[in-house]
DNA sequence: TTGATACAATTCGCAAGCTAAGAAATTGCT
DNA sequence: AGCAATTTCTTAGCTTGCGAATTGTATCAA
């Protein structure tokens, strides 16, 4: 590593076993979020649903009512065919519904049922119940200042990580 | 949210479109690890890899020589199936080898060929440079402070959450 | 030694992420 | 007005996660 490049070659230091801490933020990252989901699409199992869908039906209830599909997956981070995937599931089982939008014919406007807010109301007893065991014995400080690291990563990650800054 | 209970319980709190700093950081852990894997998989895809491969690839690379499939899968916190799958497209590929284990013949010992570590070169290039972008401005301290944040999340998680600790 | 138990890897099929391509409707330019 | 470009959603098929069940091997207790 000589010259003036500031950009941690990881490479050679996969090859000693060795990681700087720089790596090591995207791997913890990766896999604490991908054992959270596991975990929680485990409680979840028993009552028939997953993370995936504590995510969509989340998503639906935080964002103004009525919202149309494609303000739905900006919010989760997927894609317009994921959304839809998981929507006919949800519907399917009557936890949703989509709704035609008087004064848009391409959009759908999408809504919690009443049955889908008595099985939200399961699942985030059960989320609740494991984000405290996660989290215990942390400062709402602490927290605050985490949430403030991650909120400047998405902010770059949905900017695609540009060149400048 | 009466009596003694220290759960915060999101439903209430989803339904007013607010939410408490630990349900926030859960949220944004997830979408942060999310959106870092497909922009990942997007700078990859040219190169005909992706972020699964390469972590498979790393996490050979960084274990002891030889080590087995379940020794591989634990460090990624993947199940059995999915890392077996994973073997076959690499391996088909010739990135990956699996020799027999002279002294156990139910595991395999997983060895990163010559062409493995050619391709992983090429992935850490572009991988290094979007981590800079996406973690530049931090200091070793404040991603050192971070990451003993996840360490300890993730070995929580490891444990499954467990009720007292 | 044998028989039960545990363990490693695999196969199968489902869930949830993706891209590419296409239909239907809206928007916007001239 | 009309035509091109854009937008929204869907369909089809791939990848990568999962659990359940299977096969083969090792281990341990009697």
């Amino acid at each position: 590593m000589k010259g003036k490049s500031r950009v941690t070659s990881s490479y050679g230091l996969y090859r000693e076993g060795k990681t700087t801490p720089h790596i090591r933020l995207t791997i913890y990252m990766v896999l604490a979020a991908r054992r959270w989901r596991s975990l929680l699409d485990e409680k979840l199992r028993p009552i028939e649903q997953s993370s995936a869908r504590m995510e969509a039906m989340s998503a639906i209830l935080n964002s103004p009512p009525l919202s149309p599909q494609v303000d739905i997956a900006k919010r989760l981070r997927i894609e317009g065919p994921t959304l839809t995937r998981m929507l006919d599931s949800l519907e399917k089982d009557r936890l949703v519904e989509r709704l035609p939008d008087p004064t848009d014919r391409r959009t759908k406007q999408l809504r919690i049922t009443d049955e889908g807010d008595r099985a939200l109301k399961d699942i985030f007893e059960i989320a609740d119940t494991m984000r405290a065991r996660l989290l215990h014995g942390y400062s709402d400080e602490q927290i605050a200042l985490i949430n403030g690291f991650f909120a400047e990563l998405l902010e770059r990650l949905d900017a695609g990580l540009p060149e400048e800054e």
